[in-house]
Parts: structure tokens; C-alpha cells; sequence
DNA sequence: TTCTTTAAGTAACGGTGTTACGTAACTGCG
DNA sequence: CGCAGTTACGTAACACCGTTACTTAAAGAA
């Protein structure tokens, strides 16, 4: 009938609710109408706001970046960078745990109908990797890894980390060697990897393991 | 109008219509009427014979996983194990890079119009690691790895080089860390994290470049 | 030849993103 | 205060999607 001047920001109120059923009901529910419904407007909404269903969920992705970024923030540096690097995985397989299919959908695991990211989204969230950048570079100063490019270590290990957590999402990874006994190892063999001394890296492991995934 | 009787095994075309549908114009392109109208039927042939765009999907990908052990399998063993790792982490890539709307699709990175696979197509591919597991113990047996479980560290490897290929697909690494450079850190970290020398990984990895790419 | 089975087509249903158009409310200016 | 302009929304439609009754025609068996 007649618009009802009500929002306060019908625009955020159609973010939240994008979130809300984007976790609930998976991507395939996000859907411009029932978006509309959830709100109370008509699906005309999303467009005046966004323009489509593509610049809504590129917000989403954003936003879903910035929660990421703060939750590796909280990890904080302590004199065993090793242990450091590993709590800010155990903060990005916990942030993605948290919330599947947004984490499915900044990473294109999820193509929302078509729908595409552009370049200059998916590379938004390159400054997120930056406590671990720093925490590679802490690690070498100290003569733990091999002298190189932080940046390139760093990239290596994030790549691993999505690959793990990648599958974890998609069910891929099952029994004797679930997503947790991966993710172990796959913690310990990248810093050997990267130069670490295996009985120090154990140590660390040890060390990150106790001051587990800090909540956001 | 009248059904016409021509198929030899309409099934068929309809797997190689979708096959090119999909490589040639990604997971939103591939729907029952184009695929219907390329292959000059109607849409219920989908579902006479395959009883949905599921299960024809499914097909696909269980196609694209024996395409992906065949490839796997042109990579002989030699005396260097570690090397024979790298030559099928190669293969795995190119072999995804030769197909990437498909690898997308089989590794749950396409939506494809909310459609899901089994929990069983997703362990379906498990038997591909096998040549990696091999090589695996191979390196073991010769001490160049730790000794540990090889499927977990072929395990480990596989999930690496899929975070890999899954950015590179979706455009996420860029510039002076493009896929390559990763590609060439990653596979070196990998045998280091497993207990290689890094000098014998760097032989390794230069015996490994020399035979590259085996083609499908 | 007739009967049964099977594969295909027709047409529809409900759902999707998107858009043209109308309309009501707010805003700024005189 | 009153009038114009802009903006935000709703309505209704379009084209497309997967899926499914229902029907029809062909193929094979007796």
C-alpha cells in the first residue's frame, strides 16, 4: 500500500536480516523475496538500497572481513611468535566455524545464484593477513624460520588454512582423519616447513593449544 | 511434437552437453532448458534419465574425479619420491586449471543452484590419493620424511594444494604472490614440513619442474 | 496384430532476480 | 505557508529457473 516511512535505515535492517537468514537457511535462502518478507518491505528494497542482490552481498563480505580482521586482532603477540602464528589459525578456522556459509560465500564457495564477487572484493581482505605477517617476521628475527619473504611465508600458510577449512565446510574430511587431526598437523608441518626446529614447534603447538580460540 | 527415437542413448549427449556447457560458460550457464535445447530435447529428458539436474551433476563429477586419478596415474615412480610428489601435485593443478568450473563444482565451490552433493560423491574422490599416499611411503622408507602416518601427510599436502588451486581459481592471489610463486613455496614448505632436507626438496623440486605436466 | 512398457513432449506451477511505472512522503525554496 | 523536486517505496510484470502431471508415440513381446 503506502510506503511506511519507518526504517531507521531500512538499509541495515536488510543487512541483518541477509546475515540472520544467510546463516540460518544456508545460501541457497537468501533470496531477494524472502529478504523482503523478513523486513516487511518489498523486494524494490534491495535495489534502491543496493542495486541488486550482487551489492548487497558484497557488503555482507565485507563486513564479514572486518569480523575476521577483528578476531585475529584479538590474538596478541607474546615472546613465542611460533605459538602466535598458531593462535591466529585456530581464530581463522574458529571465525570460520562460526559462520559456514558466510565464510563460503567471501570465499566463493558459494555462488548465491550467479552471483560474483569483483577483484577489488576478493582482495579486501588481504590487509586481515597482516598480524600474521608480522608474527612470520617476528619468528625469522628470532632465527626460528629460514630467512625470507614474511609476506610469502605468511600467504603460504593462509592458503593452507583455507584448504583445510574449505573441506572441513564441505564435509570433505572425515573420520580417522578429521578436520581436528588435520589441523594439527597441518600446523606443526607448516612451521617446520618454514624452518622451525620440529621439537620447538611441538612446543609451541603445546603453548597455543592452551590459550585456544579467543571469542569475538 | 513426436518423441523421436533417436538418442543413441540420449543420456550420453546429455553428459557431454552439460560438460560443455559448463566449461564453456561456468556453473550459472548450466541449466535443464539450455542443456535440453543443445542437445535438441526437452527438459524432462534430464529427469527420464537422470531423474534431475542432481544426479546429473553427480555424474559429472564422479567423471571429473576418474579424469583426475587417470591424471594422477600418467605420473610415474621413481627413485625420488619426494620429486614424484611434486610431479603429482602438478598434475593435480593442471589437471584442475585444464577444467575449472568442474573442479569448482566437484570441490563444492559451485553452488549450482543450491543442489548438494552426498556425503558418498565427496568421499568419492578419496581413492585419488592413493599414488600421493605411495609416494608418501616411499619417501619414508627412504628417511628423507619423518616417519609418521603417509596418508595423514598425503592427507596434508592434498589439502594445501586444494587451498591453493580454490584461491587461484577464484582470482584471490594476485600480483608478486601469484599462484606460481606460491605454488613453487608451497610445494618445497610441504616436503620440508614432512621432514625433507630443504636442499634435497630444492633437487627435488628442480627434478620435479623437468618433467612437468603430464597431459591428460 | 494387439498389448504393455518406456521415452519423450506439452504445459503448467511455484519460485527466482530484475525492472518499468506509479505514488506517496520528505525536503528545500520562495 | 505552499509549492516543486527529489527520493523511497510498492505494484505488477517479464523472463527465466527446476520440477512435475499428464499425454502421446514409439518399441518390443506374445
Amino acid at each position: 500500500m503506502s510506503p511506511r516511512r519507518i526504517d531507521p535505515t531500512l538499509a541495515t535492517a536488510l543487512l541483518e536480516a541477509a546475515a540472520r537468514l544467510l546463516a540460518e537457511e544456508g545460501a541457497a535462502g537468501l533470496t531477494t523475496r524472502r529478504l523482503a518478507a523478513a523486513v516487511g518491505a518489498s523486494t524494490t528494497a534491495v535495489y534502491t538500497h543496493f542495486g541488486g542482490m550482487d551489492n548487497l552481498v558484497r557488503a555482507m563480505v565485507h563486513e564479514g572481513f572486518a569480523r575476521l580482521h577483528r578476531r585475529m586482532s584479538t590474538v596478541r603477540a607474546t615472546t613465542d611468535p611460533v605459538a602466535d602464528m598458531m593462535a591466529l589459525g585456530y581464530a581463522y578456522r574458529a571465525n570460520a566455524l562460526d559462520h559456514p556459509p558466510l565464510y563460503q560465500v567471501m570465499f566463493g564457495s558459494a555462488a548465491l545464484g550467479g552471483f560474483a564477487l569483483a577483484d577489488g572484493d576478493r582482495q579486501h581482505g588481504r590487509y586481515t593477513l597482516q598480524p600474521l605477517v608480522d608474527a612470520v617476521a617476528r619468528a625469522t628475527a628470532q632465527g626460528r624460520f629460514r630467512t625470507g619473504d614474511p609476506l610469502l611465508v605468511a600467504q603460504n600458510m593462509w592458503i593452507a588454512l583455507h584448504g583445510l577449512v574449505s573441506l572441513e565446510l564441505g564435509g570433505y574430511l572425515i573420520e580417522p582423519y578429521d578436520p581436528d587431526v588435520c589441523f594439527e598437523a597441518q600446523l606443526r608441518s607448516l612451521m617446520v616447513g618454514a624452518g622451525d626446529d620440529p621439537d620447538q614447534a611441538a612446543a609451541s603447538y603445546a603453548r597455543a593449544r592452551r590459550r585456544r580460540s579467543p571469542r569475538a
